[in-house]
DNA sequence: CGAGATGTTCGGCT
DNA sequence: AAGCCGAACATCTC
């Protein structure tokens, strides 16, 4: 389930494991998880290591050991994280697991589109330092998101979102959210929004964001009643606004639902 | 049983 | 040549 505030929510869940040493790592290094080749790395380097803390940006976790280990965490469509028993047995789907003395702290990802990359170094790495600006950060201005929708003129809005250098942390149902809020449809191409709808697009990228991480990454509540959110799984879904039929359709190769009369195509 | 699922990457085409 | 699009990845659920 994971988007910009499940992440969140995903990350905090190993925090009992915060100051404490892991005993044993059991990995399936074979796995796609750990398609860098870095599950040896990690296994070998994570024995005796204490968890020193971690952090979340957009959809990536990075977790700092000691012995200058970093571990950066993708959940990809279907990874989670878990705290288990310290006698805990992985099963098929448990690709990591971090014995501690209290507990055991488990990675599980049937899908296996998510990924485990290893950093060695006192420093922390550059695909975590080189991430793009945070979506409620002072630098993600509407100026810079006007000069991307320049230069992908012909890029469907719906698909716009779902670019991560631009949109960090932004996932499908966070985006036709959004779309809903600004009242755009998503078939739109970016260098057809007037500056009013650019604004609004802008400024309820943000309220999304800020909400959803008020709300699901604090203790993985659903987002508000009101929120498009709810709607756009079932298949008989209406608009929250005019309880009109939610549209369906294929757009930036994800599914995507709108209400054809409030969203302006 | 087939279709689709909250993500990313790659290769081909324009 | 940049940029867009569909396919692929692997498994589970409806």
């Amino acid at each position: 389930m994971p988007e910009l505030a499940e992440v969140e929510f995903q990350r905090k869940r190993w925090d009992c494991g915060i100051r404490r040493k892991v005993l044993r790592v059991d990995a399936h290094t074979e796995k796609r998880i750990f398609r860098d080749g870095e599950g040896a790395v990690l296994t070998e380097r994570l024995s005796g290591a204490q968890l020193l803390g971690s952090e979340a940006r957009a959809k990536l976790m990075l977790f700092r050991f000691s012995k200058a280990v970093w571990m950066g965490v993708h959940l990809g469509m279907s990874g989670e994280l878990r705290i288990e028993p310290p006698d805990f047995s992985p099963g098929r789907h448990d690709h990591l697991v971090l014995f501690q003395k209290e507990q055991s702290l488990v990675f599980r990802d049937p899908r296996m589109f998510g990924r485990i990359r290893v950093h060695i170094g006192e420093e922390p790495p550059s695909w975590w330092t080189e991430l793009p600006p945070a979506i409620l950060s002072e630098e993600w201005t509407m100026e810079r998101m006007r000069e991307f929708f320049r230069r992908h003129g012909r890029l469907a809005i719906k698909a716009a979102l779902l670019n991560q250098t631009m949109f960090p942390g932004v996932g499908n149902w966070m985006a036709d959210e959004i779309l809903w809020r600004a009242r755009l449809a998503p078939a739109r191409l970016c260098s057809e929004l007037t500056p009013k709808q650019s604004a609004a697009l802008w400024q309820e990228t943000r309220e999304v964001c800020r909400i959803a991480l008020e709300t699901v990454a604090v203790d993985y509540a659903d987002p508000p009643s009101d929120w498009f959110f709810h709607q756009r799984w079932s298949r008989d879904g209406v608009c929250p606004r005019d309880g009109l039929p939610l549209e369906t359709a294929t757009i930036g190769g994800r599914t995507t639902r709108w209400c054809r009369r409030c969203q302006k195509s």
